[in-house]
DNA sequence: CAGTGGTCTAGACCACCAC
DNA sequence: TGGTGGTCTAGACCACTGC
């Protein structure tokens, strides 16, 4: 017998918002009434709507804008391939631009993308994964991602100044290929890539920059690139909204 | 300058009582001052500090329980190997036991696991990646995996029973090298793997397997195996507390 | 029975937006 | 200015634990 687990008012009402989301009854895009009408509709107090609200708006199914109300995410879910970003679409575009273009594509989306490029002392992840001291400066290349103009990923690329001083790694366009093409031109031809996943609250600033909610979650994708000689030429840490997301490995057995 | 961003008290009571666990001054597995004193601690109602903690309960820092209070989280995060599973490790342990073992070993855990094995009809997602009908008999090979005891990992291995039927697939024990060593056997030698991460909200039931609280987050990864001629062969879903795995995935470029 | 955390209400104040 | 969502308080009731 399954154990009688009757759930608190909130998550009642959550779930009764969520599954009207999921049946269009509220489509992407449109509007939900105001919080009060909800409870009235439900028969509850504001502040229960809120918390049932702050559910779902944390599973990111619901924007909210104080003044203006809460709308229904737009946006779909969007298939991210960790394995072959770097080979076939690569090779047709600049940077990953190419991988990531394809997969808003498959969804629907128009991909943009903003870079900013400087040099800064190196964090203490790129330090660690790097092998050098923290405060060593070098190359960061940012980006942030958008997906029918909404930002959808942040990502920053480090890169050793011994290496990327004075070549085209410094410059807003890393020419055919992208940045691992000028790798190998150097003589850094990437041999093996690690990413390694986790999940958390976005920082405020991410949580600015991509449009989200504190209660929701992001995936922190921090990959490392390295060359035949084992060294760790690159670090790219992305970051993603984890309710946009599904990350994809594909791989040949053995 | 960066923006004023004042937070409201809820999460700066939060991040006060974070930084604590962080710091150690709540160690791991210790028992945090009831919400009472927390309140008077800070200054703040009770109702406050209540709607802090389900923040960093959601992180997966603590954990609550009704009448005996609030304790800090004592596992360290534990990383996943997605690629290699399938290869060294397993072959000298059934299953893929010998890859969680290794896993939770890395971290100082001991790794437990609890096998059932049945008949059932296709689950829709399934079914789907298998390419048969929704209601069709499968063989199903469920575990729930622990780390130090406590629930760590749930996962069902789908197989069609065309292929498992009668064999050793069917026993508690799948014999030397483990399951993907019996398919081999049967000519379904697994040359591709795929695995599809979404990060969501527990089920009721998964939260009460796991001991999650609904505020926390699982991985949700899905692995298919495809032997030589394409068939996919097995299915396997796994469903991890996102705040305690670090997803791994290493491979050679090209 | 006292103490814990979980929930809900009623009411209030505020920041923000659109008109 | 009126309506929106975000937050906080004071108080209450409850389920549960451990003594």
């Amino acid at each position: 017998m399954p154990i009688e687990t009757p759930q608190p008012e909130f998550r009642q009402v959550a779930a009764l918002i969520r599954t009207a989301i999921q049946d269009q009854t509220y489509p992407p895009g449109s509007q939900l009434p105001s919080e009060n009408e909800l409870a009235e509709l439900h028969d509850v107090t504001r502040a229960t709507v809120n918390r049932a609200l702050t559910v779902i708006r944390g599973e990111g199914l619901i924007r909210s804008e104080r003044g203006r109300g809460t709308t229904v995410n737009p946006l779909p879910m969007i298939r991210r391939r960790g394995i072959d970003r770097q080979t076939r679409e690569q090779r047709e575009s600049g940077e990953a631009r190419g991988a990531f273009a394809a997969e808003l594509a498959a969804v629907g989306l128009t991909a943009g993308s903003s870079p900013t490029i400087g040099q800064v002392p190196a964090p203490d992840y790129v330090a660690e994964l790097l092998g050098i001291e923290e405060d060593t400066q070098v190359l960061a290349r940012s980006r942030v991602m958008t997906g029918n103009g909404i930002p959808i990923t942040l990502a920053v690329s480090h890169i050793p100044l011994d290496i990327a001083e004075g070549t085209q790694l410094v410059e807003k366009d890393t020419g055919p290929g992208g940045a691992y093409s000028r790798l190998a031109d150097l003589g850094h031809e990437i041999v093996e890539f690690t990413e390694n996943t986790i999940v958390r609250p976005p920082s405020d600033e991410e949580a600015r920059a991509l449009g989200m909610d504190p209660d929701q979650r992001v995936f922190q994708v921090t990959r490392t690139a390295r060359d035949a000689s084992g060294r760790a030429v690159e670090v790219n840490r992305m970051v993603l909204p984890a309710h946009q997301w599904e990350l994809n490995y594909t791989w040949a057995a053995e």
